[in-house]
DNA sequence: GTACATTAGGAAATCGGATTCCTTGTTTCC
DNA sequence: GGAAACAAGGAATCCGATTTCCTAATGTAC
């Protein structure tokens, strides 16, 4: 913590012996100056280890060269990797990133909405905790939403592309072999429970395949993964067995899961259950959380989708919108595919 | 995003028809106004939206209002609370929080360190991944280390205290009549496998007990959580008799896994070996990470190392480093037990 | 050798508030 | 009624870098 007294550009022009203003334009490059002058300016610079005052360079810039991360819950499971994505990306830019985090209380977001409205940052990223679609907010800096979409179609919202998350599961499932495919969600009302529904049966529609039985729905626990399994399977703990399915097969040879999570539960009843995992039933999860998806027994096939990537485009977008081109509309980041033992066995 | 005109206080003062110093002080609360001028200038200020710019404030202030939260790592499981701990008590004193994650590369670090000392930050935050002491950095500014402290004992610090969770943890079990206790720790290198051994080992020696066998390390996954516990009592799957313990008894009658990961794997495979857990051995983990400790059956027995109070009070102690009362040296936060299944039955 | 074009670098204005220092009125007190 | 004290608010300065505008020096052309 050397806490010497900072030094300024006055004190690096007083010891190159020139004007401030030469200081300012030997070591950003503009202005006309011998190169002999730009030489002396930056050594007499390092040896002071001078580093501009980024407030007084953003006053005279109008620009903060700083952007807000605006999270609304804790940066939790899904917003967390957006940020980070975001923030990194904004680093390659030479911006810094902000971070608000507001709980899921409007009224924390107000007022770090109004902060970051106060520091003049080039701009916004908004995230949340689940997929559904937002109110926007307003302020007078360009603002890309990334995860949770913003509800005005105008705005520029970038979101993982569940559709196709689905497809390349059911592609991989059927071409595995698979038919007597089952559905398990998380919580009803959330549209990553409902889209992936949807879009499952569409998909299967498409091959001439049906789900077998309801979608299930609950809430997003290795708990109702488990129980998810009973109600797929039948309620007795041995009966694995379909009804007109040949003797002693399952009534289905593959179960989706709308999470990692709740996939985890679900191989783990499977197992109890004397069933092979995945011999007897395919599994797939979805997030490609490795702390469930690898630590699950077996590891679980899944679908990545890329936060960080999310994050990544998000700022992209952003970065383009501060230099003057903006984007509107949805973007959908295609997710990919990863292959484990729960679909594939030792594969 | 109504990206009128920014409001400027000349704006302000302009529509209210006073000067713009007058403005400053009518909305700062400070030089000596008439009420109704005061009001005025407010009402003249609501009308416009009037936001002040931080920008242009803190140049004359010559403090930013900002704090750098730089994190060692992603902000991962145990840095992330810390950092959002921070950030929450830093919106409470009015403060920003600039995010720099380093992702473990010590040129990404330097390079966010000089945005930070360039952005003037009033104080920066170090957190990282593991409980490893760490080079301090070297900038103009006060500094906290919270998680993982600094090596200089100078510099301020706020840590997890590891030897009071583990006391928690011995006080508990030995209160409820377990004495023949294992450990599993995690990777061998790192403090908290080791500290957590020695102090645990201490307690125990303190009540006239012993470990159970040698400290067993190995790497923080559920996996080898599991393969421990055969480790601990000993390899022939159904063998769980102790040499010389009262016949079908195991080995031992609690184990203490050094995170919540170990102790999730260690409860499976108990479970597997056909053991009761906590009724033939009680299971204790470390960290509360939710997903573990909630999720594993029986639900864990755990030790909740409040990080987002350690963030938290990295913050406090930040703060008042800036207004002038430097701490230093490293300070530890008691940790709290947590009491669920994996040792107390139905508890 | 004089007129004109360039170039190097300094002086000053600027960004937008905060703050200090004054200049006016208005009171108060004797 | 006049001097002193005080309140209210405006003018000017400052924060630290950038940028525009100028001036002086050097170079080029005829």
């Amino acid at each position: 913590m050397e806490r010497g007294p900072v030094v300024r550009i006055t004190d690096v022009a007083a010891l190159a012996g020139v004007a401030p203003s030469t200081v300012s334009k030997a070591l950003n490059g503009t202005g006309s100056l011998r190169e002999s002058t730009r030489a002396k300016v930056r050594e007499a610079a390092d040896r002071l280890g001078f580093v501009p005052d980024a407030t007084a360079r953003s006053l005279s810039a109008r620009r903060s060269f700083t952007v807000g991360l605006l999270s609304t819950d804790s940066a939790g499971r899904f917003s967390l990797p957006v940020v980070l994505g975001a923030e990194n990306a904004l680093v390659g830019g030479e911006l810094s990133a902000l971070l608000a985090t507001a709980r899921h209380d409007p009224v924390r977001e107000q007022h770090h909405v109004r902060a970051l409205v106060a520091r003049r940052v080039d701009g916004i990223i908004v995230t949340g905790r689940t997929t559904e679609p937002r109110e926007p907010i307003r302020v007078p800096m360009p603002v890309v939403y990334a995860f949770a979409p913003s509800v005005d179609p105008d705005d520029a919202s970038v979101v993982p592309d569940d559709a196709t998350g689905m497809r390349l599961l059911v592609e991989h499932l059927v071409a595995l072999g698979r038919r007597r495919i089952a559905y398990v969600g998380g919580r009803a009302e959330q549209a990553a429970s409902t889209v992936r529904h949807d879009t499952l049966v569409a998909e299967l529609a498409a091959r001439g395949l049906e789900l077998v039985g309801p979608a299930l729905y609950g809430d997003w626990s290795e708990q109702w993964g488990r129980r998810a399994v009973d109600a797929v399977l039948g309620r007795d703990p041995g009966g694995a067995v379909a009804d007109g399915a040949a003797g002693g097969a399952p009534a289905v040879d593959a179960i989706v899961f709308a999470s990692d999570q709740l996939a985890r539960g679900g191989c783990d009843r499977l197992r109890e259950r004397g069933l092979r995992v995945p011999d007897d039933v395919a599994v797939t999860g979805y997030d490609d959380w490795d702390v469930m998806s690898l630590a699950s027994r077996p590891p679980l096939t899944t679908v990545d989708m890329q936060l960080e990537r999310l994050g990544q485009r998000a700022a992209e977008l952003l970065i383009a919108a501060i230099e003057g081109e903006p984007a509107r509309g949805v973007e959908r980041l295609a997710p990919r595919l990863v292959v484990r033992a729960s679909t594939l066995g030792d594969g």
